[in-house]
DNA sequence: CGATGAATTGACCGATGTCAAGTGGCGTGG
DNA sequence: CCACGCCACTTGACATCGGTCAATTCATCG
């Protein structure tokens, strides 16, 4: 478990006396698919490293309306909010197949920082790259058409999930048309139709909630597309 | 010069000689009017804490679109990422009026962090409130309209920037149907045409560069609107 | 008083969201 | 094992929001 823990980005460079502390205090939490790790709104307590699975962080709106943020895979973190005073969850996390996590209360969490100076600058040099994720996917968001984000979409999900088979890079998750949708800010009409042009011309391949990316550059592209 | 260090949030809840330490360790820097601070994109060495005046945070594309990020005022901070190595400004920083701010290396404010470590968790404090912030908005260029959003943007501005009058709410900052368009994600033509709306139902009312606004009720149902 | 930049307004059109209808595949239960 | 129903997906027709272009007015400042 130490060597997971040190090849987090949360406990990246302890020396291994810290890291034998940090995973004393852990504690383990399995979840099944489609159930959650934790709601947005509810008070932030504990935050949570994934070690097994993949699973989705989205928010929805009072009406109803749902986003898809983005998905994590084993050694992300996620609610490390927990370690301040006072704040809720901002998204929910939602496992897409069976997973399993390591959990901190947030003070015990916060008493590690203090003691290790290291793990606060950990954590703002993740807080800070999301920043800067976000920023980036808003600035996309306010100059950017549908197929050029949905282009980027799967690029960034074929690099972060992706394995490569012999014909292409093959998204290990199941992705439906309305997942897509909400991490673009679509509906399903127009990735449908999307997908299918983009299928007719070989760039990738679906088939029943996986997609297969053929042709990178193509997207590339597209995404790159004034 | 210290309480004014000790009302902002990065160096909130200090005892006085640590306050005392991070003020002797500060420079100042002025500049005009439309001059930047820092550019996004340069390597970030310092972290700046404004004390006069108001300023930009803004992106820009490689094609020239510009987006306006948020204003921010005396006693906010931006540039906290030069506390990491190798971090680049995510953004620039331009002065709307003429301004003054502290500035403490990156390694310099790295020491107290270290040092004092209420900073480090200030800090972090910062950065999930900046994230909460800009996922809030992400969410609402992903579901809500032109309209809805502008009414948003004014009412946050006249929360965070405005001045009471015998009138109603006056927005203090040098306001172009530009600027409005950067923020919200559109063009001056649909910014003109909702603010010319508003002011023939009396919602607001304009005045070269500013923006009076009556009838904070009656936008914040347009931004409710479904 | 002319020049420059901000703002307005109308006409147009395209991207994209909405609605409707239909196909296909998979799992469940009879 | 079959049939039914559910769910994901597709495709077309249509409506509309809002972005683009063009022309004009207005205000400010040198």
């Amino acid at each position: 478990m130490m060597s997971l823990l040190a090849a987090t980005r949360i406990f990246n460079g302890l020396d291994p006396r810290a890291l034998q502390r940090a995973a004393n205090e852990a504690h383990r939490k399995a979840v099944d698919a489609d159930h959650f790790f934790v709601h947005q709104g509810e008070p932030a307590l504990a935050a949570y490293v994934l070690v097994e699975g993949h699973a989705k962080i989205l928010q929805v709106t009072p009406d109803g309306h749902q986003v898809l943020l983005r998905y994590i895979g084993a050694g992300q973190e996620f609610g490390l909010v927990a370690v301040l005073d006072g704040f809720d969850y901002p998204a929910s996390i939602q496992a897409v197949e069976p997973c399993a996590a390591l959990v901190w209360h947030g003070e015990v969490l916060a008493q590690l920082m203090e003691q290790h100076t290291r793990i606060g600058f950990n954590a703002l040099r993740i807080l800070a790259q999301q920043n800067q994720d976000l920023q980036r996917r808003y600035h996309e968001l306010l100059t950017e058409h549908v197929e050029q984000r949905l282009a980027q979409t799967i690029l960034r999900l074929a690099e972060q999930a992706g394995s490569n088979t012999a014909d292409g890079t093959l998204i290990d998750l199941p992705l439906t048309r309305e997942d897509l949708a909400e991490i673009v800010g679509t509906d399903i009409y127009s990735v449908s139709r999307l997908m299918s042009r983009w299928e007719q011309r070989g760039f990738v391949q679906t088939d029943h909630q996986h997609v297969l990316l053929l042709r990178p550059d193509a997207l590339t592209s597209l995404a790159a597309a004034d």
